[in-house]
DNA sequence: ACGCATTTGTTCGTATGTATT
DNA sequence: TAATACATACGAACAAATGCG
């Protein structure tokens, strides 16, 4: 009978990390989740960038100390919350919204009938404003801090469909301009991320619907009062902070907004 | 040097079951996927109801002949799925509608402030109807089939928000009268789990802006044109089987259709 | 074209921790 | 307290996909 090999010790660390409960923490985390929240602090700091390939499950399981089925599972929950994407063979990547399939995750606004296909953007103005209270309560920004304004339209076979005004935290998207939105190809975030390293994880939309006051209308080529759906987006990055406030204002004539329950 | 163990033998098993992929099949599935269909047939036979402990990961194990461990893989993804709830120390439980939190999953419309809190029904009418074909259409259903149509308004404190228009096949729905509807207390989806074996899986929702006509603002308390929001909802039930085409007209005055993003 | 190394994916087994009854 | 069930952690082996020489 071969000698059993003596029992894991990492349950040891387990209990000796975990032992961070003393007070009104959140009493206790199990190992693997310790290892996420370092692994999602490399994420947040930069080491691994958008993209790029982290190192492999082997090698963190070295580094950390633990065993390769510990960090798989650490991995599994990152890549759950789209932070990485595991391709079999190749590695696991940092996930990056200047890919093709990640734009859909907050691009919701269909066709009725036909593919998806590109918009055309116009940007209107961009520039640095005082936000209004509210917006600046949304964004957790202090009593003295401004923030970028972007107006755009966007436009689906020379059809204006979408009005968009967006505000952004000016200390984190310094140097942002039209010309420089106009300049990019492909999705804004896609530009927030590699330009303003500013990566947007996840969001939260309220929807309404609302007549158009005279100057949308305008905009968007429809005759006042038209019935239009009102889309207010607060997008967070790495701990939830909030870095974005949308508002978008929706022509449904030809398209809807999309929405899977699950 | 003690003798290895010799290799686990299931992966034989797995060989044999997965070499189903002769023709044009989906060819190659890994156990724990064959183990998970196994199971999704068990609860759409209703062998596992809906509320009930399924078997302990140790039974299900031994009826299947695989290790716990792919039974566990094939259980998270069901309950990832939201087909199946986990309790510690307590054992896996089949998700219902009937229960407190999963309601919020189907429930999107939240107050603009306070609590989300339940809403009064009001019940217009509920008949044997000949869908219009693209309804019919949607719900795959052939020439003479008929479906139930059962109108509502939902109201919030006194004030009516919520005015749905909902089609059902009638061959599941057999028996489903306004009185049955009204005197039932909690979801309707749980209604219709609990009396008609029909539980709703999953739902796509396509949301638009619109004007109301006359007989929508009358009910709702608007005047005619008045901007609303039109959320109309495909619901399907296991093996991605539509069973329900809702259209609901939401008065957002007051409130909004909440969506997270990530 | 073939094989090899690397990396993730699957499966098993075992031991131990935590929650519930 | 004991029994049961899910949760965590380790290790080992093989499969499948990829890329390189």
């Amino acid at each position: 009978m071969p000698s059993v090999p003596p029992p894991a010790n990492t349950a040891a660390a387990a209990a000796s990390l975990g032992a961070a409960e003393a007070s009104a923490g959140p009493a206790f985390s199990p190992l693997y989740r310790q290892i996420k929240a370092l692994m999602t602090a490399s994420l947040q700091q930069g080491e691994w960038r958008p993209g790029e390939a982290i190192p492999s499950e082997t090698d963190l399981a070295a580094r950390f100390k633990v065993s390769q089925g510990t960090v798989r599972k650490a991995i599994d929950e990152l890549a759950a919350d789209n932070l990485l994407v595991r391709r079999q063979g190749k590695g696991t990547f940092v996930a990056t919204h200047a890919e093709e399939k990640v734009q859909f995750r907050f691009l919701r606004l269909m066709p009725d009938s036909g593919e998806p296909g590109g918009m055309e953007r116009r940007f209107i103005d961009c520039r640095r404003q005082r936000p209004p209270p509210d917006l600046a309560r949304a964004l957790h920004l202090r009593a003295n801090d401004s923030a970028v304004r972007v107006r755009r339209v966007l436009s689906f076979r020379g059809t204006p469909v979408v009005l968009d005004d967006i505000w952004l935290p000016a200390a984190l998207f310094k140097g942002l301009t039209a010309e420089r939105l106009s300049d990019y190809q492909g999705p804004m975030y896609g530009l927030f991320e590699s330009e303003f390293g500013v990566r947007m994880i996840r969001a939260e939309e309220k929807i309404c619907a609302v007549a158009a006051d005279a100057a949308s209308a305008a905009l968007l080529l429809l005759p006042p009062g038209a019935a239009l759906l009102s889309v207010e987006r607060l997008s967070m990055t790495y701990g939830d902070k909030p870095v974005e406030l949308r508002r978008g204002l929706y022509n449904t004539a030809a398209h809807h907004y999309r929405n899977e329950l699950n």
